[in-house]
RNA sequence: GGUCCCGUAGCUCAGUCGGAUAGAGCAUCAGUUUCCUAAACUGAGGGUCACAGGUUCGAAUCCUGUCGGGGCCGCCA
């Protein structure tokens, strides 16, 4: 159940009650109505600015409109106490029995406790990584890779239909720049001297095995051909390698994405040149040529005639080229041709998860949705992830711009672990920077936010563990009733929020809110473990009174499902023992 | 020049479609620590929410402007 949205329903009906009763003809806008946990837990349980956003409507002061609707609320059978506070808060505490019911809610959906149906079986297309196929993930790609992922899941969870997919940059110059590369390691292979690899050329070891998988099925024959005859042969090898390595990395991060979508496939299919057309046939494409950019001028720049996209009537700063001035197809065509094509997929969302140094990609993905389905009819949503800063002990970790020195993707997982890496890029919200420090991460203290969090979960399932090994069980019937003490009551608040929190999150693509919460209530379950040192009573297992003791590990029981369901959408791995 | 993001405690950061007395961790200080799982616990101090206007019953949050930091800015990918 989820508390927040159940009273939300209760405190409209009461609006609407109060609405008839004072004569009104037509029914306010009840969208600016919340129900939400006060901060302050003084002030009740329940919290609503209804009278204050309402009170125009009604044309009587907030706290005369307040008396109204508080009036049909004490009424409700789960309301204990209405209060009418500051300028026209109406404030519920509610009957201890609401409480019981959420505990006996998180236990009785298990699993399912915070999902909802939010989305609406809305079709969303979550993209991240879209890395070029032209080497292996590297420590700039994590961010990205996990935020996606996440996101993803929440999206699930909150009741879309989500797919998540991958933009393979296969018809560019770099897969061109791939294929000579590979050729090199091709004829190294063979028993050539090739030396250094020349600037310009990938010179990463890890394109020895493309070579060796080409001399292995081809020989000396490669050898035999022109580049233009050799080129496409070694182009599609070491990129289906490519590929497999970077599937390889993102299996490691627990990262499987259904849908790996070529760019090559868009001109194949001729869907590059279909867009082009439906854009000109819609009037948004025209000769023309592009102003200099501001501030630095390029000295060699020139003015020359392109193919451009109107995409300054969709609100981009200017328009897109879609042909160079030679014809052929610039990147953004195929992009546009993309974005089509996720559209006539069906497609409602548009989410895209870049680097910050893809800010000034935002708007001119809005244009092209805009332009190709109408304003308004699919949403494009952008979220930028911040660099990650590597630290060892608080020391920067270098990397050498020098090629194949860099930090690779592989290097961090394999040296702390998928759960530690996917927590600690979540720990952050989106567009803030993050330092990265090996050294912190895998503290054992509660310094260590992925400790923490996993450690209040194994610790409920060590204090199962050890009270099922004296025969005791979580109760079937457990009496919630017996939860009173004041730490035990805000973990239950805190679960109450769940539900709540997974909505606004997946409403505002923050999976970030979800670490945050985890850390809290992993908080205050410490807490509560710790009273127990001072005050035996509020120990969890305790020999002389068994139907408590059953209780406490029902209550235990729906506290590990928050924090696992919690982590499952992370994609963190709840410890059980640590 | 344009555009996007950021600016909250000494430090690193949260802050709910605008809500009541702005929170957490670290650090500092004062106590506690023979305890179901050890990897600590309890408490205290610490704020002009960059600045100035505006909208609103109400602004850290929305709008405008200024200052400061960063990213990006022709046909490359």
């Amino acid at each position: 159940m989820n508390l927040f949205a159940e009273f939300l329903q209760v405190i409209r009906e009461a609006v609407t009650a109060a609405a008839a009763e004072q004569g009104l003809t037509t029914s306010p806008d009840l969208s600016r109505v919340t129900a939400e946990p006060p901060r302050e837990a003084a002030h009740g349980d329940v919290s609503t600015n209804a009278a204050m956003v309402l009170n125009k409507a009604f044309g009587k002061p907030p706290r005369v409109l307040a008396e109204a609707i508080a009036a049909k609320l004490s009424a409700h059978p789960d309301v204990a106490v209405v209060d009418i506070a500051g300028p026209g808060f109406i404030n519920l505490r509610l009957k201890p029995v609401v409480w019981r019911r959420v505990l006996a809610s998180v236990l009785a959906l298990g699993d399912g406790y915070g999902r909802s149906r939010l989305g609406g079986g809305k079709k969303a297309n979550v993209e991240y990584v879209s890395a070029n196929p032209t080497g292996p993930l590297h420590v700039g790609h994590v961010r990205g890779a996990v935020f996606g992922d996440a996101l993803a899941q929440l999206l699930i969870e909150t009741g879309y239909d989500v797919t998540r997919e991958y933009y393979i940059n296969d018809a560019g110059a770099q897969v061109d720049v791939l294929a000579r590369s590979a050729y090199l390691r091709y004829l190294e292979a063979l028993g050539e001297d090739i030396g250094e690899i020349p600037s310009g050329l990938y010179p990463g070891d890890y394109l020895k095995p493309v070579g060796e998988a080409l001399a292995k099925q081809y020989g000396p024959d490669l050898k035999q051909k022109s580049e233009a005859d050799w080129l496409p042969i070694v182009r599609s090898t070491a990129m289906e390698m490519m590929m497999a390595l970077i599937r390889e990395d993102l299996a490691a991060l627990n990262i499987r994405q259904e849908v790996f979508f070529s760019e090559k496939s868009l001109h194949d299919t001729g869907e590059v040149a279909a867009t082009i057309a439906d854009l000109r046939a819609m009037g948004h494409v025209y000769q023309g040529t592009l102003p200099p950019p501001k501030g630095d001028v390029p000295e060699d720049w020139e003015d020359r005639e392109q193919t451009l996209f109107r995409a300054t009537d969709f609100g981009d700063d200017i328009d897109r080229p879609l042909l160079k001035s030679d014809g052929s197809y610039t990147y953004f065509a195929s992009d546009v041709a993309y974005s089509r094509n996720k559209i006539a997929r069906g497609y409602k969302e548009l989410i895209y998860i870049l680097g910050a140094d893809h800010g000034g990609y935002v708007k001119r993905l809005e244009a092209v949705a805009a332009a190709l389905a109408g304003k308004g009819n699919v949403d494009v949503i952008v979220r930028l992830c911040q660099l990650v800063k590597l630290f060892r002990a608080g020391e920067p970790v270098r990397m050498s711009k020098r090629a194949g020195e860099f930090v690779t993707l592989r290097d961090v997982v394999d040296e702390v672990g998928p759960d530690v890496v996917r927590f600690m890029m979540l720990f952050r919200k989106n567009e803030a920077p993050l330092d990265f420090d090996f050294a912190k991460v895998t503290e054992q203290s509660k310094d260590n936010p992925v400790f923490y969090v996993q450690y209040a979960h194994a610790r409920t399932c060590s204090v199962l563990r050890n009270a099922a090994a004296e025969g005791l069980l979580p109760a079937e019937a457990p009496d919630f009733s017996l939860l009173t003490d004041e730490a035990e009551q805000g973990i239950i608040r805190r679960i109450a929020e769940f539900p709540r929190l997974l909505e606004s999150s997946a409403a505002a693509h923050e999976p970030h809110r979800i670490a945050f919460y985890l850390f809290d209530l992993a908080g205050d379950f410490h807490a509560l473990w710790n009273k127990g040192k001072d005050s035996p009573q509020l120990r969890f297992i305790l020999q002389e009174d068994v139907n408590l003791t059953t209780t406490r590990l029902a209550f235990l029981r729906a506290i590990r499902y928050v924090l696992s369901n919690g982590l499952r959408i992370l994609g963190v791995r709840p410890a059980e023992e640590m």
